[in-house]
DNA sequence: GTCTATAGAGCGATAGAC
DNA sequence: GTCTATCGCTCTATAGAC
């Protein structure tokens, strides 16, 4: 065969990933990727249909490591699954963002979500109990907005003596507001 | 004189904010702004050195609507004082995430920023007596994180009941966490 | 399955006339 | 201060040869 095939689906993710934390989602370019590759740029519409669809499969990826990664915590501390979640996000921004933001999945793709959603309700069930639902989505909005408020800089402002240190303090302030509504549940 | 002026910086701004609103901060374009003006992009350069000094204009403008806004709220609730952010950033997305991302202000252009933050802490003295500060930066993140999870749309998703209303949840959870933190001051 | 070539569109910013 | 004209660059996606 004259046009043997030098690439895969695997393959242009993989070089797709380490692209995307340099470039962010905005910035990555098909063309540029397939430069990386070695290719032109039409080579790779072979394997994915539009640069949507190759966003979406990345972002199945990044949701596939997060969920591996929170499955490493081990006991009924949340500040456990909170480091890891922090972790994360804090040291691949990019692939967070997009595994937040992606809005083109289709159900199947949807699945791994509703898994991290299941891990982290049932992680936080001794604590909260039935509230365990809103309690997951609770800390889930803190920490996703500690990173947003990390990464747009407002602990550099030197003018105003920001706090430092206060993801960690608001983790224990929402911790012991859950206790506090739960005092049967966690005497 | 042969090209009297058209325009203005404040008429320009004005035409800025309702079509960033509309396409976002990412697809606001110098040459549509223009063309709502009825001028050619390039009059724009006259007011604005670039797209970028534009963009930080709207964002002081966005940063002061949002402190008077918050300045509205009277008494020590701070439920009150989340109510107005939430409805800001609900009600005027483009503007929020400007206000929240744009990194290209001067010294000048941070006073607004420095005036919501003063704010906020003072109305959490109260509440958090010496902790206001952390207690300031927990609950700006905790509403920016649950803005985020609101807008990335897992309260629709239909497969795995998310809980509904859980803002207001987790912001009594952070009052309550707040007070068992501080037992002396707020017994 | 990859290639060349191109369609078709977008953008910020600048030069110089008036 | 606004205009015309343009530079120089970006991009996704498609058509058809091999």
């Amino acid at each position: 065969m004259p046009y043997p095939a030098k690439t895969n689906a695997e393959q242009i993710l993989a070089a797709a990933v380490p692209m995307l934390e340099q470039v962010g989602q905005a910035g990555l370019s098909l063309r540029a990727l397939a430069a990386e590759l070695k290719l032109t740029p039409n080579a790779l519409y072979r394997y994915f249909p539009s640069r949507e669809a190759l966003l979406a499969a990345v972002a199945v990826q990044a949701a596939e490591w997060l969920l591996t990664d929170l499955q490493g915590a081990t006991g009924d501390d949340p500040a456990e699954l909170a480091r890891r979640y922090l972790h994360f996000a804090r040291t691949r921004p990019a692939l967070y963002d997009l595994y937040m933001t992606c809005d083109s999945l289709n159900a199947e793709q949807l699945r791994v979500y509703g898994q991290l959603w299941e891990l982290v309700v049932a992680r936080l069930l001794p604590l909260a109990g039935p509230f365990s639902p809103q309690a997951a989505m609770t800390l889930w909005g803190y920490l996703h907005g500690m990173v947003g408020l990390e990464r747009s800089g407002v602990y550099d402002d030197p003018s105003h003596d920001k706090p430092r240190g206060t993801t960690t303090f608001g983790l224990e302030v929402l911790v012991a507001g859950l206790r506090s509504l739960n005092p049967v549940i966690c005497p």
